[in-house]
DNA sequence: GCCGTTTTCGGCCCGACTGTTTTCAGTCG
């Protein structure tokens, strides 16, 4: 059983619960360890094996949470679960995705009416029989039949790179507002998560009123779901929700904190404030006296805040309530877009690339890169015209003739995406691999194996000398397609012994290694590579959204091969 | 249910907005 299956199943015992309306702490317990244990680098599985008593370690897990994955390893199921589906269908919990309907109301729904469906609260509305429930009135019904089909239609996260295209077109659209003096993005999009729920824009403005008619003008709102004196949201027709907050300058930097969140890492913050006689909210840190006075000491910006709890003020890619209040004395010096030299991962019109060789190097320098590597896919991958030893040989002369014209200042290196066979081994030959200068293996078939087949493959593949690094590791695709069942812990380990790099794959759709894996790794003192896997001349514009991953789990230039001097790169190449 | 430099009990972040209420509960972030 993975972590995250766990995690899911912790996660489902919270959402019962707070149905049946249990202690709310209780609840948001279970979450948290849910939480802990989805974060953790290593498997509950083996821990379990190896001796149960150390999940106790970990922070969030007690007692109980403890006994529930000892449970849940052991015999794959939860007791607890299957009692309290027997009180509630799993089917009611898809109420919970209606904007505006909480477990409270959804329990009174599921207990005084019966509702188990949509179907059945989409009826119950239409004939009027929800506003007959103490609390639920007229537009609450129309609020929810409003939310079915919002539920329905089910929005997903969307990614990053996405919600960047709504973000700075929004950003835009307000600037040109004469009333916004200041303008800032917070929320998740700001933490640079892999994907995104909403958008949170932030305003310091001379008339209220101005910028909320600006920013409900903006193309594409479909709807205004609140307006109030600070705050509004809207929703587009893409189903993105942009809510915007109105703010005194005086508060902006409270409220930037505030709403970059992460909510976890918030509630840290106000706990350290509160025991030391400080109150932070979203206008400002405030000195409460002994007579309940509040005395306001910061809030205009970020730094303010964080220095009235002599901490520093944090990269917003760790604000997420793991380790960061840990290393708040040390922060690390995060990478950045600037400090990448080159991009070892990408395709030409050899294979299934859309763009030739020359001008990927072009496209490259133009990009202020000083290096590249050329990795086609090897001739397995045949619908992207893989290629073949004669091809492959004929493309690294092909190379060696273009370095010989870029002198000094471009390199170009001489590689491949092999894959590696569903059976075990490499698509391609030794003898041919050792001409490579970088060697990137990957999974790209048979990704449904089991555990032990597909990491008995790519430990091979790190096993094998001509190998420089594994290409996605994971394989996930992000809302279309887990990760394969791969031993991740094991892949780290042998990705060490052998002294061989890793990928963190920056196509917003991959992002793998995620965070997680990019701290496991960096503490075990392997290379990360950060790589678009560009397939055309636009995706190398990827590396921005790998390099945000890195950030998230901590890397500085000094943890990623990519930002390396050449010689230096050359120097440590694995398959040397 | 978890946690502890106020420790084994008694807390657990905080405010805006809405709808259904006449002072508050629920939801959201």
């Amino acid at each position: 059983m993975t972590n995250g299956q766990i995690a899911d199943s912790l996660d489902l015992v919270a959402d019962l619960l707070e149905f049946t309306g249990a202690n709310m702490f209780r609840v948001r317990a279970y979450r948290n360890g849910a939480r802990a244990i989805r974060d953790l680098p290593e498997s509950v599985t083996s821990i379990v094996a190896d001796d149960p008593q150390r999940l106790l370690d970990i922070d969030g897990v007690g007692k109980s949470v403890c006994e529930k994955c000892v449970v849940l390893v052991e015999t794959g199921e939860l007791p607890q679960l299957n009692d309290l589906l027997q009180q509630v269908p799993r089917t009611v919990l898809e109420m919970l995705r209606i904007p505006n309907l909480g477990p409270r109301k959804a329990a009174a729904l599921y207990n005084e009416l019966g509702i188990q469906t949509l179907e059945q609260l989409q009826a119950a509305c239409e004939e009027g029989r929800v506003r007959q429930l103490k609390g639920f009135g007229e537009k609450t019904e129309a609020v929810i039949l409003k939310g079915i089909a919002i539920a329905e239609s089910a929005s997903r996260r969307i990614y990053w790179s996405t919600a960047n295209d709504y973000a700075q077109a929004m950003k835009q659209h307000l600037e040109a507002c004469v009333a916004v003096r200041k303008i800032e993005l917070a929320g998740s999009y700001r933490r640079g998560r892999e994907t995104i729920g909403d958008l949170d824009v932030l305003v310091v403005a001379d008339e209220v009123n101005e910028v909320m008619d600006r920013f409900a003008d903006f193309a594409g709102v479909a709807d205004i779901i609140v307006r109030g004196e600070t705050k509004m949201s809207v929703r587009l027709e893409s189903g993105l929700q942009i809510d915007l907050r109105v703010v005194a300058d005086e508060s902006f930097g409270a409220a930037l904190q505030y709403f970059t969140g992460s909510k976890d890492h918030n509630v840290i913050l106000r706990g350290m404030a509160k025991q030391q006689g400080l109150k932070i909210n979203e206008y400002g840190v405030y000195r409460v006296h002994d007579d309940g006075a509040e005395e306001y000491i910061a809030g205009a910006c970020e730094k303010d805040v964080y220095a009235t709890l002599q901490l520093p003020v944090f990269p917003p890619e760790l604000r997420e309530a793991r380790r960061e209040f840990e290393w708040a004395d040390d922060l690390p010096d995060l990478l950045t877009l600037a400090d990448v030299r080159g991009d070892l991962h990408m395709h030409t019109t050899a294979s299934d690339g859309k763009a030739a060789l020359e001008e990927m190097v072009a496209a490259a320098r133009q990009r202020g890169l000083r290096y590249i590597a050329i990795t086609d896919h090897s001739q397995r991958v045949s619908m992207a015209n893989g290629l073949d030893p004669p091809r492959l040989l004929a493309q690294w002369e092909q190379i060696d003739e273009l370095n010989a014209r870029l002198g000094d200042d471009f390199r170009v290196l001489k590689g491949i995406e092999c894959d590696i066979l569903e059976a075990g081994g490499m698509d391609l030959p030794d003898d041919v691999l050792s001409q490579a200068d970088w060697v990137l293996a990957s999974v790209h078939y048979g990704q449904s194996q089991s555990r032990e087949q597909i990491t008995e493959r790519i430990l091979g593949a790190i096993e094998n000398p001509h190998v420089s690094c594994i290409a996605h590791p994971t394989g996930r695709l992000i809302n279309r397609r887990d990760a394969y069942e791969v031993n991740m812990e094991a892949v780290l380990q042998a990705a060490r012994d052998r002294g061989k790099f890793l990928e963190l794959n920056a196509s917003p759709a991959r992002l793998d290694l995620h965070d997680g894996h990019c701290a496991a790794a960096k503490e075990l003192g392997i290379p990360i590579v950060v790589s678009t896997d560009a397939h055309s001349i636009k995706r190398l514009d990827d590396m921005q959204y790998g390099v945000l991953q890195a950030r998230r789990g901590g890397l500085t230039p000094a943890d990623v091969a990519n930002t390396w001097p050449l010689d230096r790169l050359l120097e440590q190449l694995p398959n040397r």
